[in-house]
DNA sequence: TTGTAAGCGTTATCAC
DNA sequence: GTGATAACGCTTACAA
């Protein structure tokens, strides 16, 4: 839009042409047009090099086939996957993506829903942590791993489930010790039920567990003194640890071999998200498997959804069990 | 812009201020308005929740403040490392990113292309493999990776002065017979210099060395038999590998050991990109490092440059080498 | 300084 | 079917 030169707009095809300028318009719209007319205004356009400006056409139709999608980052293979699978859905609806990256700073996300306002889009997806975000309720929004009211739709995985699986599994692997360690956000999200479930499931197996729960400004490392505290003899307190990401998984792993424990021997880990080395494509360690490229799949339809009057409030989507090394099977 | 209630326009501010529409756009662009009248507009913007409708303003100023980013994918932790960067770049100009992922697809770069004119963005960053996409001349465009002619600007890491580096360090690690692989796209690209700085370095040094090129379509499985081949006594014929990404050296890493052979201390290897793995922070091999922000950044600030008249047609960002654990040091 | 009015490129509503 | 014409929301001379 910037160019030089007068870039050619529909009355410079009419011309071209020799037709008015609504038969251009609807040539480009797909509406009845006689043959030798619709050829004429094709051809006229190719010789311009003439390009609908979508700019014009959203000032008049009040859409913009545009979708927002805000992110904390796009380095963490995750958020990165999740980029990737909400592009092509979009794409494939010919929506075009734009992309918004906070940091999970809220006062970037709060102007990056501002700056989506400004630029009509269609919808936005967020995975956002500002506690008390404003976004304008007439605009679509679907969020990702956090509930902000019954009015807007949010997808998640099924963390719930996820987490009574992951204690299921340890069980069933032989551990008797359990522990659960999670670092993130103080803001409340869908994430934090991962924890629940494993909660849940322990007690009504009547198995007895223990739970550290950190904050992100703590530090990663603040587990080393509490996995040392834990150490007896060589040996650790707890044989099965469920890590709320397979991010911590990493760590803890890294921690626990500079205690000179043997993993899965010793102690078994399972992590969740299923991250995938680039290279290899393997799993980093045995975890719970969030389905990507549904949750891409889902937020899309959900926020492209003609009919908004009747939206659900949670979806939850099912997650699987992987061995990625960290656990005996 | 999809909303069922109207937003609030301009005019809709005008009037709950009881000022006329040009002042409240003066207020609006930070053009000069009496203090008293400012405060009402603000004010009155305020309750509405009026916000810009940046298509109206967009067709008015034929700016956009949009830039597209079209890549292949975002998987590739390199690529999106480089999403990252620009994004932040961009965002730092007040900016917008709309990206476009082609899976190097010909086609669907040709397609992007197409939307990115109809959305008259302000200039386009696109690291392509189409051979001869068009684009409209008088979009500002610049090219990652390959060159289309003088007139669009290329930037790039020095792949050359990279392959001389890579040669010059396996040689420095007492390599005696080197090996350079390479599989890619058949389209020639910036990074295809990789190998012919590594074959200048061993001609300039009288050193022996040999090269395999292959493309994608052969699969990098096909390097297996390759190495196979070259097995004699337990002892493959070469002692130093440059492979042309940091992926393909471990795949190639992992050949090796299933051949029975020690990394580093029977074969050393060098990759190029520098990528890390998330969770730990590591570098997967030993490898040339791009330089990944600077190039993000240039391409922004040559894309958005005022003064397009005398634009480099070429930039080649400085590499550096960094051990990752399968050279000697 | 403030208000008025033309026009950006498109779509949509009409008569023809 | 086709062709003039009025918006869409904003910027920007220009007039007051």
């Amino acid at each position: 839009m910037k160019q030089k030169g007068n870039t050619p707009t529909m009355k410079d095809v009419a011309q071209e042409a020799g037709v008015a300028l609504g038969t251009v318009s609807k040539v480009f719209n797909n509406l009845p047009v006689g043959e030798s007319y619709r050829r004429r205004v094709e051809e006229a356009a190719r010789r311009l090099g003439y390009q609908v400006n979508s700019y014009a056409r959203g000032l008049k139709t009040n859409k913009t086939c545009s979708v927002a999608l805000i992110l904390p980052d796009i380095a963490n293979p995750f958020f990165a996957s999740l980029a990737q699978h909400i592009c092509q859905a979009l794409a494939a609806r010919d929506y075009k993506l734009i992309l918004a990256l906070t940091a999970s700073d809220p006062g970037a996300e709060q102007r990056c829903i501002q700056m989506v306002q400004q630029n009509k889009v269609d919808g936005v997806i967020g995975l956002t942590y500002h506690p008390e975000l404003e976004v304008d309720p007439r605009l679509p929004y679907v969020s990702i791993d956090r509930k902000f009211n019954p009015g807007t739709p949010c997808v998640s995985s099924d963390n719930f489930g996820g987490g009574q699986l992951a204690a299921q599994k340890l069980l069933e692997l032989g551990c008797e010790h359990l522990l659960f360690l999670r670092i993130g956000s103080p803001v409340p999200g869908e994430s934090d039920k991962r924890g629940d479930g494993f909660e849940s499931y322990c007690r009504q197996k009547n198995v007895p567990y223990t739970v550290v729960r950190k904050y992100d400004r703590e530090g990663i490392e603040s587990f080393r003194s509490f996995l040392e505290a834990h150490m007896e003899n060589g040996r650790l307190d707890f044989d099965g640890i469920f890590c709320a990401t397979d991010f911590l998984t990493c760590h803890i792993a890294e921690m626990l071999a500079d205690l000179g424990l043997r993993i899965p021997e010793d102690v078994q880990l399972i992590g969740f998200d299923g991250i995938r080395a680039f290279a290899t494509g393997q799993l980093y360690c045995s975890t719970i498997v969030q389905p990507v490229g549904r949750l891409a799949e889902t937020c899309v339809e959900i926020l492209l959804q003609e009919d908004r009057s009747n939206l659900p409030s949670l979806i939850c989507l099912p997650v699987s069990y992987a061995c990625g090394g960290t656990t005996k099977e």
